[in-house]
DNA sequence: ATTTGACTTCAAGTCGACTTGAACTCCTAG
DNA sequence: CTAGGAGTTCAAGTCGACTTGAAGTCAAAT
C-alpha cells in the first residue's frame, strides 16, 4: 500500500543496495529464497524496497551459517502464510542455538589466540635477549624428532 | 626430555584424542602442518604427546577460520625456530582480529535472528486468535506480487 | 591358516555457494 | 549507426578442506 512498494529497482541497484552480487541474486531467485521476480516489458527484473528487506533478512541468514535450503524452507512458509508460525519459529530456534555455539566456540578460539598473541607481544616488547625464551614459548612448539627415539609398540 | 615424549600414540589414538579423522592427520601431515611424522618398523605413524598438543593448536586455528596455508606458514616458522617471532606474531595477530570481527558479525546476525525468535514466540504463546497478526509479522514477509504493478523505468 | 582390524598409499570424489564464461538482447549516447 | 553498458540465460568452473575408494601390508586372534 505504502508508496515504497511501488519503487521500481534493477538488479544492480539491489545489488548495491544489499551487497550480494548479481549473479548472487539471480542464483537466489532461482534457489527460491525470493519468489519469481517482476519483469518489465524487456523481460528484465524489477525489484522493489520489498524485496530489499527480505534480501537483507536472507543475507544476515546466510552471513550467519544458515544452509540455502533452510531459508528457502523458511521463504517458503512465510509465503505460504499464517498458520505455519510453529516450523518458523523452530527454524530460527534452531539457528539461533547453532549461531549461539558457534560464537562460544569461536570465543574459546579467541582466548587460546589472545593468549599467543599476549605471550609474542612481551616476549617482541623484551627484545631478543629475554632468557626466558631459549626455545621459543613454551606454549607453542612444533615437535621435532632429533631426539626422540620412541617406537609405537611394533604392533 | 620428560617421559611425556616417549609416549608414542598410534593414528587412532590420536585421532580419538584430537577429534580429528585419520585422514585428516595425515592430509595435515602432508600439508605440512605436521613434519613427517616417525615411522615404526612396520612403516605405522607414531605420534607423540606433543604432537597432540599441536593438534590441538591447529584445530584450534582452523575451528576459527585459518586458512591452512596460513597455519603452514605459522608451522614453519615455529619449526625455524628463534629469530622469526615478528612474523609469528603477525600472522597470530591478523587471525585475531579476524576472527573478533567475525564474533562481531555473528553476535549482530543473532540479535536479528533472537528479535525475530521472540516475535513469534510471543505470538505462539498468545495463540491463533492473536489480534494484531493479520498478515504475520512486519518484520518478516516474502513479497509476492499480487497487487502491486510498478515497472522499472522500461530501461 | 585365515580372518580381522588397524594401518598404509594414491587418486578421485564431494560439498555448498557462488562465480565465470559465452552468447545474446536492449536502450541510450555520441 | 555503432559502441557501450546493463541486463538476460544456461552451462560450466572454482574453492578449500576434507572424504572416500581401491588395493595393499602387517600382526594378533580364532
Amino acid at each position: 500500500m505504502a508508496n515504497t512498494e511501488k519503487v521500481a529497482l534493477s538488479i544492480g541497484e539491489v545489488s548495491a543496495r544489499t551487497g550480494l552480487t548479481t549473479p548472487t541474486l539471480r542464483f537466489y531467485e532461482q534457489e527460491g529464497l525470493l519468489p519469481p521476480v517482476r519483469r518489465n516489458a524487456a523481460g528484465r527484473r524489477v525489484f522493489t524496497e520489498g524485496d530489499v528487506a527480505w534480501l537483507e533478512v536472507c543475507a544476515k541468514l546466510r552471513s550467519s551459517g544458515m544452509p540455502l535450503p533452510e531459508i528457502r524452507r523458511y521463504a517458503d512458509l512465510v509465503r505460504e502464510g499464517a498458520g505455519n508460525e510453529a516450523e518458523r519459529f523452530e527454524i530460527l530456534r534452531r539457528h539461533e542455538e547453532r549461531v549461539q555455539q558457534q560464537v562460544t566456540d569461536l570465543q574459546e578460539a579467541l582466548s587460546v589466540i589472545h593468549a599467543k598473541v599476549e605471550i609474542y607481544a612481551r616476549h617482541l616488547v623484551a627484545g631478543t635477549a629475554d632468557e626466558l625464551w631459549r626455545n621459543g614459548p613454551e606454549c607453542d612448539r612444533v615437535p621435532d624428532w632429533s631426539a626422540d627415539s620412541a617406537q609405537l609398540g611394533e604392533a
